[in-house]
DNA sequence: CACGAGACCTGTTCGC
DNA sequence: TGCGAACAGGTCTCGT
């Protein structure tokens, strides 16, 4: 489920506390666990078990798509992936078939990583660097202008579908808010990054924007049976609406296939790919 | 460099 | 009802 809203979503309520759980600020980790071999990318299992025990938790908070924990003299970083998620629940509970590493806090409480399909990851390292290192601008970043955007579009030639999901692009853009972004910004998912005007860079740069804040607002989106209490779903433009009318001008939303990824578009009123319009 | 296919995984939904 | 195929919010690696 995680693209930026949501993990912004988990970080903030993790950070925060909501009306179930308190915040996690300040709490000590007694110990960890890991269920899931491959879950733990950095260090060894040994290593991690060494490392994590006693760690001060100081700030709660993302990057791109990563949800960022930092502990005085290291930082926990979890990538999601598709189904991963956080959830704090009472150390002496049953542990859930798809938990996949545990914190046992001093509190009483634990933080589970639950993740169906097992491709989410965990890493535990002094230098969070040597793993967000290669990431692209927050979108988000009022730094980032689009006179930036304009300019990183032009050092390529992708279509801009596939290059909004690449986080040494960007980061943080997954297929749900990359389909929403380039409908909002009039933009097919094919045309070439490189063709796009600066006042059509700036419009999709809004139109980034906008989504996510949408998104973030909305306390994310929550698809299948992955339910995080966000309703972001309810307001798609696009995206899991094949077939149905577009809500600027009635024409039925297209979906195809690119990069592997499901895409979905207005065939009418979002440029075609070679338009220079 | 840009792009497509295959891999990594499990679960749900769709079509016959 | 049953069963295989298609599909899923992500990213990496390999081949062309």
């Amino acid at each position: 489920m995680p693209e930026l809203p949501e993990v912004e979503t988990i970080a903030r309520n993790l950070r925060l506390g909501t009306s179930e759980q308190p915040t996690l600020l300040g709490e000590t980790i007694s110990s960890g666990m890991v269920l899931w071999e491959k879950t733990l990318a950095y260090p060894s299992i040994p290593e991690f078990s060494v490392n994590i025990t006693g760690q001060h938790i100081e700030d709660i908070t993302r990057r791109g798509k990563y949800l960022v924990i930092l502990m005085g003299d290291a930082t926990l970083l979890f990538h999601l992936r598709m189904s991963g998620d956080l959830v704090v629940e009472q150390a002496g509970e049953r542990i859930a078939t798809h938990h996949r590493l545990l914190l046992n806090l001093e509190s009483g409480l634990r933080l589970a990583f639950n993740d169906p399909r097992k491709f989410g990851r965990v890493w535990l390292t002094p230098n969070p660097e040597m793993v967000l290192g290669e990431l692209g601008p927050e979108p988000l970043d009022e730094q980032f202008t689009a006179a930036d955007f304009f300019q990183r579009l032009h050092q390529k030639h992708r279509q801009l579908k596939p290059l909004l999901l690449d986080q040494k692009f960007l980061a943080g853009i997954g297929n749900i808010y990359a389909d929403e972004a380039l409908h909002l910004a009039y933009l097919h998912p094919l045309m070439p990054s490189d063709m796009l005007s600066l006042q059509q860079a700036d419009v999709l740069l809004t139109g980034i924007r906008q989504v996510l804040q949408e998104g973030i607002l909305r306390n994310g989106a929550s698809i299948d049976w992955v339910y995080r209490g966000g309703d972001f779903q309810n307001y798609f433009r696009v995206y899991q609406r094949t077939g149905e009318a577009c809500f600027r001008c009635g024409t039925p939303i297209q979906r195809i296939v690119v990069g592997q990824r499901g895409t979905h578009f207005c065939p009418s009123c979002q440029l075609s790919p070679d338009s220079s319009v």
